[in-house]
DNA sequence: GCGTTAGTTATTTTT
DNA sequence: TAACTAACGC
């Protein structure tokens, strides 16, 4: 146990064996956050003060609850079997599946992901027959997972006018239509199993005695409907160890509520509240930035960072003419780094505020034939084939599941038409049934092609009954014709390999679960076989009898189901279903799995600075310092969207750890069209005495566009020194040259109209818009 | 029923 | 610019 504690510093101890209260941990970047909260867990089984079973620990991403996962092992010699730590989502999924009667869920239910989501919700849309001009799909997908996010279902919403009554509307027929298909989307998982506890007492009082230990991850994440599921979920002999960082937090646009924390310490009188500030990452001079930058929030429950190492390096700050000259330079510095310091590329990060930024630069890492890693993009199980060969699956475990039916019935091509299926879908409503009930009924000339795929569904069930996982994903790829089908097209190859990496995906699934049972990640010694946990079989005390789906969310608990509880004792806690399909369905849709491959090699990393969180450079190029793109132009209009992006560049600045670089450009190419900036209004909040600028401040610095940036559209405007074509406009200003004005400051001209006295300039004053002037009038002054 | 073309529209992302 | 969607013609 000594060694357990060893080497952590005063208040890391401090908060790893703090007795059993409610605990907020304020851990600064940097600081070890992790490393507390996995050595708090093992302290508390080492220390004999707490059973494995009585702790649940919580995370927003797979990727922290495996980190998680690793460490404890590495930690702890106990067996920590009966332990639950995982996701949110991944956690409710497991509670849904081992009650899912009570959840009024079949027990196959499937999960849809975010696209899956917006298909059923057009499909719902046009069974109401809603415009979509009106109300777009997107949005109204939006608005559904935030006001479950919120913990309201459709009936708990306030109608104030037309619209919002629309909006309630699609709501109930959406989850009327998932209850009945047997899906549930993201939020749905948290909703469903948040009302499943506030419901049924017995169940909740189960898991409120059995749970501790409660311990959350990123606190500064969570959303209204998580903090209530945490609160609902804390007896009074349980206690929460929440460990977060309020000027980390970057997603309130996905319904993150920094409010959380401040809630968290008053609902529950929280007497322990450590903050962890001394900071092992970054020198001295970038801690002192990142402390000054987020000096400028208001909204703060206030923390400092500090280091013990030296000051270290500058700030290095570059401007340049244009995106294209900001990549040259870029890659330069980054070849200076890797020649001089020895740097190894996988230390060096650019790190930008959108992903549309990356082009640019990935365009001049490559004709400088530097190896790079783009992070963010398409993954594994979100991938079209892999979709489709998972829509196979999902019908094969549960029939009922539209969405799956109309995604492949007529994928490969079998001569089902829309005219068909939707024909289909009005006799599948008309009768109350699914599309498989309806389709099996078909009469007419329609009949024999949907009887084609009815029966590649039913003889794949018939021979897959009793197979492995990975054989029936390889029986399924050929039966359903999807192989066939992407190796005859010509640029197939690749998906082609995809659905053979699915049967490998299915293989490495059963062969991990025994062990880690994804996503939940519920650590066990290997089981005997048939596979993990294999209880007394489904049917457990918990389950309740079946209830009508006519009112779903809302029926009381079933006396038998309280009552066989308080008999039976030691109640079960039902094992995860042992369907293996099913599992690995729910995997592919709560793990999408790796965004890109190709570890190993060398390469430079790329990345938005939100996927930064969490990550840490040797150095650290922050790009594209703008006014309108960081802070981005959008989020300058919400309130409290300036503080979010302060943080934004508070977790980018705080990822480094010897060098950091800010750098931006006073042209850019966007959406097709060029673009004059001025800098961002974070390089004014971090002081000068830190930085030190390698172009003039008010720099011109202009030289030889490089060859590669050739293209036709950079040429002439986007150096943004040369005059607009036609005459002279005769007042000797010239697009994209700074200005100052006695009010707004300084800005940039971005075009220009009229000569002479006559003339008006449109001038982007950067936090203060952009402005026409007329020169006549307005007091300018170059600068 | 299916492939092609014109029009539209642009953060951030995990589950 | 480029990616994605919706409507159009075969």
């Amino acid at each position: 146990m000594s060694n357990l504690l060893h080497n952590l510093n005063e208040h890391q101890l401090a908060a790893v064996t703090l007795p059993n209260q409610h605990a907020l941990i304020l851990a600064g970047a940097g600081s070890g956050k992790t490393r507390v909260l996995t050595t708090r867990i093992a302290w508390l089984i080492q220390a004999g003060n707490a059973s494995p079973a009585s702790i649940l620990a919580v995370t927003f991403t797979n990727k922290a609850a495996k980190e998680m996962t690793v460490r404890l092992g590495a930690m702890l010699t106990a067996n920590i079997r009966g332990m639950w730590l995982g996701t949110f989502h991944g956690l409710c999924n497991r509670l849904l599946r081992a009650h899912h009667r009570d959840a009024r869920l079949p027990q196959l239910f499937q999960i849809l992901d975010t696209g899956d989501q917006l298909a059923a919700v057009k499909r719902v849309m046009k069974a109401l027959q809603v415009d979509e001009d009106k109300f777009p799909p997107r949005q109204v997908q939006y608005w559904i997972a935030d006001a479950k996010e919120k913990g309201e279902r459709a009936g708990d919403v306030q109608v104030v006018d037309d619209i919002s009554r629309k909006y309630v509307e699609i709501y109930a027929a959406y989850d009327e239509q998932c209850q009945k298909e047997g899906v549930v989307d993201f939020a749905e998982l948290l909703l469903r199993s948040f009302e499943l506890l506030s419901r049924n007492e017995v169940l909740c009082e189960h898991y409120r005695n059995r749970f501790r230990h409660i311990l959350v991850d990123e606190f500064q994440d969570t959303n209204v409907l998580q903090y209530r599921w945490l609160k609902l979920l804390a007896g009074p002999g349980s206690s929460i160890f929440a460990v977060g960082d309020d000027d980390q937090s970057i997603y309130r646009f996905r319904g993150a509520n920094v409010g959380n924390m401040a809630d968290f310490e008053r609902d529950f009188r929280v007497q322990n509240v450590i903050r962890l500030e001394q900071n092992y990452r970054s020198q001295g001079n970038i801690l002192s930035a990142a402390n000054q930058l987020i000096a400028h929030n208001r909204n703060r429950l206030g923390k400092n960072l500090w280091t013990s190492a030296g000051e270290g390096e500058p700030i290095r700050v570059h401007e340049a003419a244009s995106d294209g000259y900001e990549a040259a330079w870029l890659v330069e510095e980054v070849q200076t780094l890797v020649r001089e310091q020895g740097m190894a590329r996988r230390d060096i990060a650019f790190l930008y505020r959108s992903n549309a930024q990356s082009r640019v630069l990935e365009h001049a890492l490559f004709s400088a034939g530097i190896p790079y890693r783009v992070y963010g993009g398409q993954r594994f199980f979100e991938r079209m084939e892999i979709k489709h060969a998972l829509a196979y699956l999902r019908l094969l475990a549960n029939t009922d599941d539209d969405g799956a039916f109309l995604r492949v019935a007529n994928f490969p091509v079998r001569g089902i038409g829309a005219r068909t299926l939707e024909q289909l879908q009005d006799t599948a409503a008309a009768a109350g049934v699914s599309l498989y009930r309806a389709a099996q009924q078909l009469q007419g000339a329609a009949a024999t092609k949907v009887g084609v795929f009815l029966r590649i569904i039913d003889t794949l069930r018939s021979e897959t009954n009793d197979l492995p996982l990975p054989e029936v994903v390889e029986h399924m790829l050929d039966r359903s014709g999807l192989l066939a089908h992407y190796r005859a097209e010509r640029d197939g190859a690749d998906r082609v390999d995809n659905l053979n990496e699915l049967i490998n995906a299915a293989a490495s699934f059963e062969q991990e679960r025994p062990i880690a049972l994804p996503p939940m990640v519920e650590i066990e010694p290997p089981a005997p076989a048939p596979g993990p946990a294999v209880a007394q079989g489904d049917g457990g005390l918990f389950d309740a009898p079946v209830n009508p789906p006519a009112q779903p969310l809302s029926a009381p608990l079933s006396d038998d189901a309280a009552s066989a509880l308080v008999d039976g004792g030691a109640p079960n806690e039902a094992p995860p279903p042992t369907d293996p399909l099913a599992l690995f369905l729910a995997h592919a849709a709560l793990e999408s799995g790796e965004n890109q491959a190709a570890e190993g090699m060398d390469a430079l990393q790329m990345m938005t600075v939100h996927s930064a969180k969490g990550l840490e450079f040797h150095a650290v190029f922050i790009t594209g310092l703008e006014e309108g793109l960081f802070p981005h132009e959008q989020s300058v209009m919400e309130d409290d969207g300036l503080e979010e992006e302060r943080r934004l560049m508070y977790v980018a600045i705080t990822r480094a750890r010897t060098r950091l670089y800010l750098s931006y450009a006073k042209t850019r190419l966007l959406h097709g069209q060029t673009r004059y900036n001025i800098a961002s209004r974070f390089l004014d909040e971090v002081p000068d005495e830190l930085t030190k600028w390698l172009t003039p401040k008010l720099g011109m610095g202009m030289a030889n566009e490089p060859s590669w940036l050739s293209s036709p559209s950079s040429g002439s405007n986007a150096s943004g020194q040369t005059p607009p074509k036609g005459r002279d406009p005769g007042h000797g200003y010239r697009i994209g040259q700074n200005v100052s004005h006695a009010k707004f400051g300084q800005g940039v001209i971005v075009s220009a109209e009229g000569s002479g006295t006559d003339a008006r300039l449109q001038i982007n004053f950067g936090r203060h818009g952009v402005k026409w002037l007329s020169l006549e009038f307005a007091k300018l002054s170059p600068a």
